[in-house]
DNA sequence: CGCATTCCTTGACAAAGATCAAACTGAATG
DNA sequence: CATTCAGTTTGATCTTTGTCAAGGAATGCG
């Protein structure tokens, strides 16, 4: 494995504070491998033999079930996949596929466990990571439940905006069908749906997304970091689409944990009105 | 706290294997405190001081937004709940509130933390816990996005069914309301939904279901263990609502935590009781 | 016991979302 | 530069689900 790629590992919440010896231990077992795109990498069902870390190109990780399926997460570099099927030493819950040609690191899951025991400040780093993707998942199914699609399409660019440092205009980082299926409805309904949102507050071209009236958007969807926001201290772990970039960086790639949510207010918890559900 | 209860409590996953000496200062710090029935015990956005441990009646998990309110899971005795906020040390993304009386052990979340660093055996429960709570979450997320409503409540009576030892007959354990909340239905829909499902396999007098053609259930909605299952070791983590009872044991009661079906029994006799409260 | 709640059910209706088919777009390819 | 192909958009239509209103059943309490 190039150096830079480890250094990279090296620097992820994941890896970042264990001792020196233990990340190489780890490091020596695991491997580095190229897929071109639109492989799948895993499948739902599987065992979990091995931590993914994505080092270079974007991975989808999808389910279905009897002909359906979903898409649940993007990862980008970098940022690490099926942590708790490893754990646990159970079968994947999701399948992953390349979306473009990718270079994904494999760590044995065997190993994961062994340094686990040995090495307090890893174990920290592991069961923060998982707490993270823990509320990542309790987000995603409260936005599925508490929003209908429109107001999901509006938390989801407004949260867009909010990854590219409140910039009014973006570049949405994978296809739109992709976002449908991840906020969970027909691409479909999804185009019309952002038609609508056109002079009611979102202009679209192609991929850019401009935000012509955030106020109106807000009051539409109010943001709420129960839902919306990333978690203070990023995770990765794969729970969420990617950040956008701003137009006209097409080269410049984050995270998918990246960067934190600003200036999002908490709502106020007494309120509640008979509820949708 | 009752000898009793701490055995309970002893007998987690999540304290199980953790060494006596550390079970002891842990529980020094903690305390049981009862509640009356219908009190709100946290409200989402709140901080988490307190790991949560239901001893005794049971506690939904919620959550709402705009007014709109949803049902996450329902934890029994002896369950835990927010364990990722702990961890993380972040708000709550979820509200709790007791369904009837209950008694819960609070555990202060920085000695948690702290013993987490002391007892690797420990770690590795909590590490295996919350594994378990994102993967039922992810479960849920999945029945959300890949089920319709009709198919959804199949999947909940089958897999009822299958925690009641794979009994045709059994009552369900919450109210109709909530399961539908849960479920990600309105009350009326799951309801109606219900009607239809009479002479279709299933018959309904108030809470008792009885499974009439298994066989076409699970032809209108092919279980399947990536959704439905629960883990093969049972995590409790408050993801997915309690498991049923026969008809006519009114009084037994088991572990949320006990999704995972049959036969997981307490008492285990080696055993340190700490002190206090 | 009867009243008051709370939960459950039902009906009529409206809205949201899915499906199917077809046309359009734009980038990649020969 | 025409072709191709995946992705996107649009329209028509249908299904699913939610909403509102009201009645019924069950339960707890005075």
């Amino acid at each position: 494995m190039r150096e830079e790629d480890l250094s990279e590992v090296r620097n992820l919440p994941l890896f970042r504070n264990m001792r020196a010896a233990n990340f190489q231990t780890l490091m020596q077992g695991a491997y580095s491998q190229r897929f071109p795109g639109r492989l799948e990498l895993i499948q739902q069902g599987q065992r979990a033999d091995f931590l993914h870390v994505v080092v270079e190109g974007s991975v989808e990780l999808y389910a279905d079930w009897q002909g359906a399926s979903t898409t649940m997460a993007v990862v980008r570099p970098v940022g690490t996949f099926i942590l708790a099927a490893c754990i646990r030493d159970l079968p994947y819950l999701m399948s992953a596929r390349t979306l473009e040609p990718a270079r994904v690191l494999l760590v044995p899951a065997s190993d994961l466990r062994a340094t686990f025991r040995e090495d307090p400040e890893f174990a920290v780093s592991i069961v923060g990571e998982l707490a993270g993707a823990f509320r990542s998942m309790a987000r995603h199914a409260k936005n599925l439940k508490l929003r209908n699609s429109r107001e999901r399409i509006i938390g989801y660019l407004l949260e867009q905006s909010e990854m590219s440092g409140g910039a009014d205009q973006f570049v949405l980082q994978v296809e739109k069908r992709l976002v449908a299926s991840y906020l969970g409805m027909t691409a479909e309904n999804f185009s019309r749906a952002l038609r609508t949102l056109e002079g009611e507050g979102i202009h679209m071209k192609g991929q850019t997304v401009t935000i012509i009236d955030r106020a109106a958007l807000m009051r539409a969807c109010p943001p709420d970091i129960l839902i919306d926001g990333p978690d203070p201290e990023p995770m990765s772990g794969g729970v969420s689409l990617p950040g956008p970039e701003l137009p006209g960086s097409r080269q410049e790639r984050r995270s998918a944990a990246g960067q934190g949510g600003v200036g999002q207010q908490f709502r106020d918890p007494n309120e509640t009105r008979p509820g949708r559900t």
